[in-house]
Formats: structure tokens, C-alpha cells, sequence
DNA sequence: CACATGCTTTGCAACGTTGCAAATTCTAAA
DNA sequence: TTTAGAATTTGCAACGTTGCAAAGCATGTG
């Protein structure tokens, strides 16, 4: 099934045919359903390889896969929420994984160069992200998960970590927390630095004594446990934590109750939650979600705008968190 | 950078550039040597729309990437196991997340007829699966995690479930165990098949009483939670259970446990594990793990082989389960 | 009836690659 | 020095698509 079946069965040209399938206005309404009405008959599907050897489009859009597993299942809702965002487009999702964050920018270098999609999805984007960098320079199509420090502006879709940070203080505040502690993992990203920054000033606003957890970024989850267990048994241990990672959410409620403390007694916590494993684990245990599938959605949809050539500064977008407080 | 690019730096022609790239022995070995030389210095790397419109080859595969969510990290294991493969040749992955299993036959359909890929994997495989068929009779590459009832042999990847189950049992039997029940979800594949099969064999053998929970299957984890807390009071409760979903064991354990039972002492349970965060959770647990990133990397090395022609019958592999018991 | 005018349609070249048939060059025997 | 035969290289067409310049075709005007 080619252009040219098409032209053979209605008569026509290779290029009438063509221009038609594409609209072409200077067509007589005539010749245009013909046209239409064969192609429907035939399943006639355009071959991506002749259509990307001419125009160079690829219809491809690419998404570059974080290796991290800190949010349970993010991988699977990105990709869904990319893939009901390009049904019934013409577009293909390529997934790259990532091994190391380290090689990131041969991958973009890769795709650069080699023009293997129209556009890239990228995540766990740093403040000053080399990736993000790379694109703008060549003024490549791409929207990242995350914000950067960047003056010019580019296309991005958010959680909007500042908004979590400062609402998780709140309700701690409002649980009667004094002391509060925050755990953070991924120091690289553009998220860490936000949370951080709004946590610092919320409990500042709230009159609490904030303090952050560092270097747990690189701790295995039996590690993560340990902490946990220690934590337990300090004599300054703090009375609300907030937690922006389930992994070690689950490794350090472990350690916690292992150590003897009771959630909602000794201790409140509230943590951010992408996946819908937690709630049903800690049922009782307050949580912020990520939709991580509207996520996938959305940056595709930025994205498509952006091949298409919409201003950049209309691409920029931040999610809401969304507060489940139990009890 | 294109073959002609090399064709004017070396005063080739390009029918020689092109020959010489992919390894013709005509030729002198000064001048493949001399293309060989041009082609790194300009870093040239074929054109694939060029490529797949000359030759019909896409150089990319497809994974169907099934929605399931009982096997937690799932989708990220696959794709980083499949990208490891895929490395350093000249593949591609394209992801089609699949939203429900019965419009995965349009899917392949779709890919079948568009040769929008050279081959494909898909997962969650049942016994007279429509996709696993269409493939065969079109006789297309393909490779499915998991086996089918098909007489006509496939290429395959499965985890053997029938040891996983005889595994259980008999650790459940270690264990003093009497009654033995199996908490099973997806009825729909073959894995299903086998693991009921092999654990009433694995039971009889064991003289133990085995019965198998059904229709767990659209359970949300909050009716799965409730459904351990029933367990918990009943008085015929069993002393052993299987469990072969990760989101179905956590929601069942958190039931159990919220009924007040105590694990190792009125229970023992063996779990399928495949994402490493149960281990953290429940530490005291035995488990049996099957190894999805390596499933990944197996399934993408027996789908390249068919793709290069190999004997479908050499292409067939089973992983072994891997207990991982605690005390 | 010749001829602008505007409306439709079409031929051609090109994108980068490969495979084949044919051309060119080389080697060594006559 | 020819020349058969082998060794090496090359021109050409085709894969399916698109954009452009140009051609064809009505229609109405002088």
C-alpha cells in the first residue's frame, strides 16, 4: 500500500495523490474524496521511512529513562501517560534507558547529531542540567521534567515541589510538630534544591526548627532501614519528618517502627507519593501525590507544541500537589 | 555526513563507500582500509530512514508494554534489561504501552502490516495468546516472556513458574506447614496455568492440603487488605501461603498483620519478588525472586538471534527462581 | 475564434541507501 | 605485445515521499 496503489486505483498522480492526502486546498472537492475514500479502502498508512528520508521529520519523539528508583513505578506511568498522550498521533515513543547519569549527554549527543526523533522527553533535570544546555544550544525540540537555573526559558512541566514542601510543613505544623526533619535524596536535581529552599522557609514562617537529612542519596534501602532504627532511639529526634522519595519512605518507615516508634503518636510524617503502594502499606500515614502519568501526558503535549513551533514561554507548567491526609 | 561525504573525501564512489562499510571482501584491503579511516574521522553513521527504505530493515524493536502493575518496578527492569542489549548495536527500542489487553491483537496488527519494527517482544503471555498467533502466522519475529499452549514452537523467555511453585511448597513444608494456600492473580496467562498446576502436584507430593485463592484478580489493594484481615479470623485459616504479586502481597500482608497475625510463628509465607523493595519492607519474609532485568537482556538476545534466522527451537530459555530465605 | 485568466493536475528531482549488472584495471600466460 | 581471466570498482535503478516549476484545462472576454 504506497502512493502509488492509491494513483493506480483512482487514476490520478503520485504527486495529486499526495498533495491531496495532505490537504492540499487547490484540489477540486471531487478529486480530494476520491482520494480520501480510496486511502480509507486500502488502510493506507504513509511509510515513515519515506516520509522521514524526504522531510526529516522522524515522528519520533524520544524519551530519555532515569535509571533511579526512588519513586516506585515511575517509569511505567511516564510512559503511559506519554503513550495516551500520542494515540492517535503519528508519533512513535523511543525510550532510552539511562545506566548512568554521567552518560546523559552522549545519549543527547547521540540524538542530536543522528536527528533520531523530533523531540526528547528528559527527567530528574538538574539546575544547570548539561542536557538541557546541549538542546538549547542546538535549538532542539525538548521538554524536561523538572526545572533548571537557566536564564532562557524552555519548555518544562513541574511538580511543584515548593508547593509540596511548604503544605507538608503546614500540616506538621497543624499536627503540633516542633521540630521537623526533612529527608532528600537526589542532591543533582533542580527538585532538591526547591524543597529544600521552601522547607527552610516554611518552617521559618511556622516558628518550627527545621533540619535536613543529608547524603542519603546514595544509601542502599537495608542502609536507609538502619538509619531509620537509629533515628528511633535519639533523644533529639525529631517530632515530624517529610519524606520526597518512597523508596526510602518504606526503608525508613521500616526502621522507625522497628525501633519502637508509633506513627501519629511519637511521630508524624508525611511523605510524597507517586505510586499508590504506600497508601495501601501505611494506610494511616499522611502523603502528597504526584501524578506521574498526568506528568507523562502533559510533557508530551508540551512537547508536540513545541515541534510544532508555539512559543516557548507558553510550554512552562507546574502540577499541583495533591494533599491525602488520613484522619 | 552521508556515504556520498565519504565518497568525495576518499575519490570513491559511493556504490564502493557503501560496499566497502559493510564489509566486502572484493575489495582491496588498502581501500577498505581508507574508507574505514574517513568514516571514523566524520564519525559517520548510516542514515536509518535511508536504510529502512532501502532494505525494509528498521533496526528498531517494539516492546508491548503490558499495563500490569502486580509486578512492582516491572516496567523499568524490563526496558533497563532490554536496553543493555541493545547497546552497542544498532537497535532501537520503541515502547507501545498497551492500556487494555484486548486491544493488544490491534496493536500487532498495526505493527504487522506497517513493518514499523523488525521485531517484537511482549509480556504477560496466555496460553492461546491472539498476539502470539498472529505473529507465528505471519511469521514475524517476536519473542514473549512467558510460554503459550501453541503446538507450533516460539521463541520464548519464562520464568518457571512450576519451580517457583514447587520451591514454595516445599519450603512451606520445612516449615511444618499443613494447609497451603495460593494467592494468585492474572488467570489470563500461562504462568497462571502452571503455577496452580505445579503447586497442587507440589502439595499432593508434600501430603499437604493446597487450595488456591481465586479471583483476586480486579481486586483493588484496599479489598485485598481487607481480604487478609478476614483471613486472619477465620478459623481454618491456612498455615502457609504463596503469593505471586507484589502488589497483592503487600495489601495481603498489611491485612494479616492488622489482624494480628504474627508471620513465622501462626503463618509462613513465600512471595514472588521482582523489584527488591519487599525485601526492604518485609525483611523477615522469604521470598523467590525472579530476575526482570534479566529477563529483559535474555528475552532481547533470543529476539535478535530469530531476527538474524536462527532456529526457532534454540531460542527457547526458562530462568530459574531464585529463594532468598530468611532465618 | 484566438487568447488571457484562473483553476487543477502533473513530471521531475531529491532525500540516503543498497544490490546488481557492467565497466574498468590488473596479472600473468601466450 | 596481446589477451584471457581474475580482481576491483562503478553506474544505475529503486525503495516512498514531498515540493516546485510547469503543464493542462476549462471559462469567459474581445
Amino acid at each position: 500500500m504506497t502512493l502509488r496503489t492509491i494513483a493506480e486505483v483512482t487514476g490520478l498522480s503520485l504527486s495529486t495523490v499526495s498533495l491531496s492526502l495532505r490537504g492540499g486546498t487547490t484540489l477540486k472537492q471531487e478529486t480530494r474524496d476520491k482520494v480520501a475514500e480510496a486511502a480509507k479502502a486500502l488502510g493506507y498508512v504513509p511509510d515513515r521511512a519515506g516520509v522521514r528520508l524526504r522531510t526529516g521529520k522522524t515522528n519520533v519523539i524520544a524519551l530519555v529513562l532515569d535509571g533511579a528508583e526512588d519513586s516506585i513505578d515511575f517509569a511505567r506511568q511516564m510512559i503511559q501517560g506519554i503513550g495516551g498522550a500520542i494515540k492517535e498521533t503519528r508519533y512513535h515513543l523511543t525510550v532510552i534507558p539511562e545506566f548512568e547519569r554521567n552518560q546523559s549527554a552522549e545519549t543527547i549527543r547521540y540524538i542530536l547529531d543522528n536527528r533520531t526523533a523530533d523531540g526528547v522527553i528528559i527527567t530528574h533535570t538538574g539546575p544547570r542540567d548539561a542536557r538541557v544546555q546541549m538542546m538549547m544550544d542546538a535549538d532542539f525540540p525538548f521538554v524536561s521534567h523538572g526545572r533548571t537555573a537557566f536564564k532562557t526559558p524552555h519548555p518544562y512541566h513541574d511538580f511543584h515541589s515548593e508547593a509540596f514542601a511548604a503544605m507538608a510543613v503546614q500540616r506538621l505544623a497543624g499536627k503540633g510538630c516542633k521540630q521537623v526533619m526533612l529527608v532528600i535524596g537526589d542532591d543533582s536535581t533542580t527538585n532538591y534544591q526547591n524543597i529544600v529552599m521552601a522547607f527552610h522557609e516554611a518552617a521559618a514562617t511556622a516558628g518550627m526548627d527545621g533540619t535536613v537529612l543529608q547524603g542519603t542519596k546514595g544509601l542502599t534501602p537495608a542502609e536507609m532501614r538502619k538509619l531509620g532504627l537509629d533515628l528511633a532511639s535519639r533523644k533529639d529526634r525529631p517530632d515530624g519528618m517529610i519524606s520526597d522519595s518512597e523508596m526510602r519512605t518504606i526503608a525508613l518507615v521500616g526502621g522507625l517502627q522497628e525501633g519502637g516508634v508509633v506513627f501519629g503518636r511519637d511521630l508524624h510524617l508525611v511523605y510524597k507519593q507517586t505510586s499508590g503502594i504506600l497508601p495501601t502499606l501505611f494506610p494511616a500515614l499522611d502523603s502528597i501525590r504526584e501524578d506521574v502519568f498526568a506528568a507523562g501526558g502533559e510533557l508530551t503535549r508540551l512537547l508536540l507544541r513545541r515541534i510544532e513551533g508555539v512559543e516557548v514561554t507558553d510550554l512552562q507548567t507546574l502540577a499541583e500537589p495533591q494533599p491525602h491526609w488520613r484522619s
